[in-house]
DNA sequence: TCTGGGGTCCTAGGACCC
DNA sequence: TCTGGGGTCCTAGGACCC
């Protein structure tokens, strides 16, 4: 097996990302604590940060760790913006990018240092080009490996550099709190720190049997190779969405079916927009419920043909919300979620422009007509309706 | 003003097929 | 009539990440 003996292995991951958006585009919020999103954080600048507050945090409690902070609505466009800005520059620094979010990257350098010097070099140029394209901070991390790039950008935060030596990995890994650990959440950190186990250098001293049993055993696996920083991933490039979901919080008072339905058809909506934009297809349907006491289920229902047919997707959530209907009426529904995985690329599908300007004025007959007029007869073995802007498209699928 | 919105991967049981 | 084991798909839930 091919191992790394060099760090090369970039992990880059903007600041407080919302937030830092936020600070560039209003100079009043910079130096300032500020805050995105009023119901639950979804970020906050370091200054927030200093006040003990965080990501996911309630609203309530963050106004009262920092009364001062500023609370700003997110700006979903203007994020998305920022990152594919962000993603340019990645792109024209390596040609191995995987991104992992909007925010975060892993990017291979491996094979540059003729044409664009050392890891270590290239990774301050990219925080540099980052800072003056995009007006962005951005913390990098250089390791062997990828597991050791992300935790090395999280101890390097905020606007930070560090690259870790293949000589000093475990010196560097082992005395870090075991929440360091990828995979590592809560549940997981209550149960090592329940048995005493507080850092890395602790769980690698465990047997990887041992660890099994405590949590499970592709996590058991897991934890046992990253506290010995054994972590063969590959940077990946061309990764593909596996799911494509929506979903609303709809607040603690309760909301009639019909109220519901009504969320449920706009989810639908976004979401197989969204398929469609994406030239992807489904086959399974997923209903998300929350209830009043936070716990949680879900309803899926698999199709016999993927879809991104708005009218197949909304009957299927349909019957999967009526069929839960009397465990939302028992205890209180205050969030519904709709996604679509089982995901497809739409290829093989022949597109047709249809003479429909509105949703409305769709008419199945017509549609077919035209459909038998361009292909002949036997041609259409099934079809679905995709929504665009400008027209009517339909996809004929070769059974 | 208790708790948003977007995802990934794993587990486990049952149905079904060979 | 009684019998085994393996593999895949579907459903539901759980943990985790940003």
């Amino acid at each position: 097996m091919f191992v790394r003996r060099e760090a090369t292995i970039l992990h880059a991951d903007l600041d407080a990302f919302y937030a830092s958006v936020e600070q560039r585009d209003d100079p009043r919020l910079r130096g300032k604590p500020v805050i995105v999103g009023a119901g639950v954080v979804l970020a906050a600048s370091y200054e927030a940060k200093a006040y003990g507050i965080r990501t996911a945090m309630g609203g309530a409690q963050a106004r009262r760790l920092c009364p001062n902070a500023i609370v700003v609505p997110p700006r979903m466009s203007a994020y998305s913006d920022a990152s594919k800005a962000v993603f340019d520059v990645f792109e024209d620094t390596t040609p191995s990018v995987e991104g992992l979010s909007i925010d975060e990257a892993f990017l291979d350098v491996s094979g540059l240092r003729r044409v664009a010097g050392s890891p270590e070099a290239i990774a301050e140029r990219l925080r540099r080009d980052v800072r003056e394209r995009a007006g962005l901070p951005i913390t990098v991390g250089v390791a062997r490996t990828k597991f050791l790039a992300k935790v090395a950008s999280g101890v390097a935060k905020p606007d930070g550099l560090l690259v870790v030596p293949p000589d000093d990995e475990l010196a560097f890994l082992h005395p870090l709190a075991v929440e360091r650990l990828w995979g590592v959440g809560p549940i997981t950190s209550a149960k090592l720190r329940g048995l005493g186990i507080r850092t890395v250098g602790q769980v690698a001293r465990l047997s990887a049997p041992i660890l099994v049993s405590i949590v499970g055993r592709a996590a058991g696996l897991h934890l046992h190779a990253l506290a010995h920083n054994r972590d063969p991933r590959r940077v990946e490039t061309g990764k593909r969405r596996r799911s494509v979901g929506g979903q609303s919080a709809l607040g603690r008072r309760r909301r009639s079916p019909e109220d519901v339905d009504a969320v449920l058809v706009g989810l639908v909506d976004r979401v197989t927009r969204r398929l469609r934009k994406g030239k992807r297809i489904g086959r399974t349907v997923v209903v998300r419920f929350r209830f009043d006491d936070f716990t949680r289920a879900t309803r899926s229902h698999t199709l016999p043909d993927p879809t991104a047919a708005t009218l197949t997707i909304l009957a299927t959530a349909r019957m999967l919300f009526h069929a839960t209907l009397p465990v939302v009426r028992e205890k209180g529904l205050t969030l519904i979620g709709i996604a679509v995985t089982n995901l497809q690329d739409e290829d093989g599908a022949t597109q047709l422009l249809l003479p429909f300007e509105r949703r409305s004025e769709i008419d199945v007959d017509v549609a077919l007509d035209a459909i038998k007029g361009r292909f002949g007869s036997d041609a259409v073995t099934r079809g679905v309706l995709l929504g665009r802007k400008t027209g009517w498209t339909v996809p004929l699928l070769p059974e």
